[in-house]
DNA sequence: TGCTTTGTTCGGGTGTTATCGAACAACAGG
DNA sequence: CCTGTTGTTCGATAACACCCGAACAAAGCA
């Protein structure tokens, strides 16, 4: 398996994080990612099945919020969290703090 | 014509509000209206017509992000900061900072 | 009462996105 | 190898969102 292609942050478009963003299944995922660190895709199913799943680590990967590694058969997925705050300081803290 | 409900912070969603700013038109509005500070539709219409203008503006309302006030025959938008930051603390900011 | 201005509402066409099962691929361990 | 685990990819369906013209509604004014 080859490792992602992950944008660089001059890349990220507004209006395409907050589109990832813009969706109950992906924030929970960026929510669980702030509290457990990192995260693979397994751990992270509720009752979704594994390929809605996959669409939308897909989502918030090639929008720049998260990082996924692959180590063996898993796949270690974490926010990136320094680069979005580069590229637009305090907007994922605002939304991590959101009710 | 009767004045348009507008609903209270506390039941502001933030996937809604997300969905809302996702958008191209509708972030130009909004930046628009920071600079602004009240604008009436057809001052904020540029290429697009009526009725998909009418339509942005509703979603915005509806979210909660802007607030419609009736003068005659015009509406007069501007943004719901307090209320915005009140309920999201630094999103506002955060998306009007961004590039 | 007409006429103009400003927006809304309606209807349909179009494109995008979510969802899920099933099949596939990659890796690890026995 | 063979098997189990972990995710991706594919294909189909359904839901949603955007877009725009046309008709409608409300208010102001001659």
């Amino acid at each position: 398996m080859a490792a992602y292609d992950h944008p660089a942050p001059e890349t990220f478009e507004l209006t395409v994080v907050l589109r990832a963003l813009a969706d109950p299944a992906r924030l929970d995922i960026v929510r669980h990612l702030e509290r457990v660190g990192e995260a693979n895709c397994a751990t992270l199913i509720g009752t979704r099945p594994k390929s809605s799943m996959s669409h939308h680590f897909q989502v918030l990967r090639e929008s720049g919020i998260l990082r996924t590694r692959i180590e063996g058969v898993q796949h270690r997925n974490s926010l990136r969290r320094e680069e979005l705050d580069e590229r637009f300081p305090g907007l994922l803290a605002a939304i991590l703090s959101a009710p």
